[in-house]
DNA sequence: AACCTTCAGTTAATCGATTAAACACACCGC
DNA sequence: GCGGTGTGTTTAATCGATTAACTGAAGGTT
């Protein structure tokens, strides 16, 4: 791996690296002649030239990589998603990105900004793996955009799910295949999970859309783990016939996975005696429980997709208010029409 | 955001910037007077000095970057775990990882190998996100790491999970619980899994060295999802009741999720009726399955971190063969002893 | 007194690009 | 013959650090 910097090309050519410079650029403002931009192509190509960003970078002050320093990469499976919808963005742009994980750990955030403001990154996108309200840590530039979070006090560009929509878009499914008693398996407050409260919203929002008075009953609360929408399932499945749901809204595909397996220990077919909408159409999982389960999708890929384009200045984002990212909806094979008996 | 330079620590302080650099980086063959010391440190604490790594790149030679080339994030949840292995080994080296998504792609491939190059990162990694094995990419630098993927041609440092023994530690848990008739439900060939061919190594391995004769009614194969699991299951529990295993070894944790809905089906209890072990220990569903999936982890954070320390020459690597990772046993709740009727 | 060491720093070259300003030359008009 | 204009290219400063080589003063030796 020789290193072949500049002036050998323009030895080779015989001109001088300020015209090398000029001719590789591309620079318009300037006129070089046909024949030397070719023979200064040819040297270039000839000695297998290829250019130091690290000097380029501290010429021209910009180093072409973005840090992106996120909470947690490892212990979920979203966050590849969001990865690949950065990383798509910041190759387009001719970009780096350049990760840091910082474990939720203030010093390690502190650091990570330490790190990335030395090596002078264009621009810093700072991601949460969920969806949460943060601090902004301190050092943290001004125009740096945030990733499935939002600030505290506000301020920042920032992207996050549509969750409340989301919710909408799960209970209308239900009610549209004319449900009209259909619970929410909530995760429990103490999860501090502003998801929650949001995709509680939507379900009420579309309740009442479709004049339909809430149950109380019909909104429980567990762990959001496959346990947790078991034993939640079971709570609703053991009230009185006429009080029991015909549909469930699950807080998460996790839940959902309990409540299909409190289904059928019950005897109940899905979507034949009871219908299910999940949240997250997490990978692996959703697609591949029996029935196929209809889910919402986190955009995870299109809200770091919004997050580059916002950081490298492709789009504009209003910094007083998160932008909310919608929340399509996965339609499978876990939602019918109520059982009989329940029709009208 | 003002930048500060070395020379207005210099200035501030009263010294020549040799002086600052000296002092801030503790060379210690040179002799600077604590008084002098500590005027210096003053100072670049006064005006908020923090270096510029581009600055000191170019004239160490050192970015302190490494370069992680990965075939794909976005489509495993096990992507994050070796990226957080590789980020943890980086931090505590005082390197950053700069990321860069191939999705397969040759040309994909090339571009990235050449802004690498051009960042002058101080070493690279290629990872793949399923054991494979691999044309090493022309322009792949003679010292990169290859990660969960070994080179067809060999000569590379490499670190793959060791899946025979992995197959080994699975079908002795159920050997151990006494099990002898044990069925592998593995990969169709189609998908050329290296791992599919080492497990069934390992699962013979073991059945021999239990004195077991291997009935090839009970090596079924499948898709390796739930679907496939599934359906593998369905044929073997369809076997004439004395030559049905009461024990079940799955390619994937996918195929043992299939595995627990056919069983329930069948009204076969775990691991009561059948006991069943996985491999992955995929986040968020083996430990989720009810009961509890016992499976065989496959080690990514580890191979992570063995490879970045490879790249940073913190470890040594033999270049002539693989390195193989263990995959631990995670012991839940699907392994039993075999139903009285069959025990002896 | 002449010479050598040691100490505490400074000077200046260097890493490899970019780019404003200067320069050389040809051509043109009067 | 002289200034003006355009063209094509070079010169040299610059980005912000690191570091080998040097300097100048103080102290020690013979």
């Amino acid at each position: 791996m020789v290193r072949v910097r500049m002036s050998d090309v323009a030895a080779r050519a015989g001109v001088s690296t300020a015209t090398v410079s000029m001719v590789l650029n591309g620079v318009n403002g300037k006129r070089i002649s046909p024949e030397t931009q070719q023979r200064v192509r040819e040297a270039a190509e000839a000695v297998g030239y290829k250019p130091n960003s690290v000097a380029r970078s501290l010429r021209t002050q910009q180093t072409r990589m973005v840090g992106l320093i996120s909470d947690t990469i490892a212990s979920t499976p979203y966050a590849g998603r969001m990865l690949a919808g950065a990383n798509d963005v910041a190759r387009d742009q001719g970009h780096l990105v350049v990760l840091v994980d910082t474990e939720r750990d203030a010093e390690a955030e502190r650091l990570a900004l330490q790190a990335l403001n030395g090596q002078r990154v264009d621009a810093i996108i700072y991601a949460c793996m969920w969806h949460r309200m943060v601090e902004v840590p301190p050092g943290l530039p001004e125009d740096a955009v945030l990733l499935d979070c939002a600030p505290v006090t506000g301020g920042r560009a920032a992207v996050v799910p549509d969750e409340r929509a989301g919710g909408m878009a799960a209970v209308r499914e239900l009610v549209a295949a004319g449900h009209r008693r259909i619970a929410f398996l909530d995760a429990e407050e103490r999860f501090g999970l502003v998801a929650s409260g949001l995709r509680y919203e939507g379900y009420l929002a579309v309740l009442a859309e479709a004049g339909i008075e809430p149950d109380p009953a019909l909104h429980v609360r567990a762990e959001p783990v496959a346990g947790g929408g078991r034993e939640a399932a079971r709570r609703l499945l053991d009230l009185p016939a006429e009080r029991r749901p015909t549909a469930m809204f699950c807080f998460n595909d996790r839940m959902a996975m309990g409540a299909y397996a409190e289904a059928h220990r019950a005897g109940l077919s899905i979507p034949g005696d009871l219908s299910i909408v999940g949240y997250d159409d997490q990978q692996l999982v959703a697609a591949e429980l029996d029935p196929p389960l209809t889910t919402i999708a986190l955009p995870h890929y299109e809200m770091g997709r919004w997050a580059m384009e916002v950081a490298l200045g492709v789009r504009q984002a209003d910094p007083a208010v998160p932008h909310l990212m919608p929340c399509p909806i996965i339609r499978r094979a876990s939602v019918g029409p109520p059982p009989a008996q329940f029709g009208d």
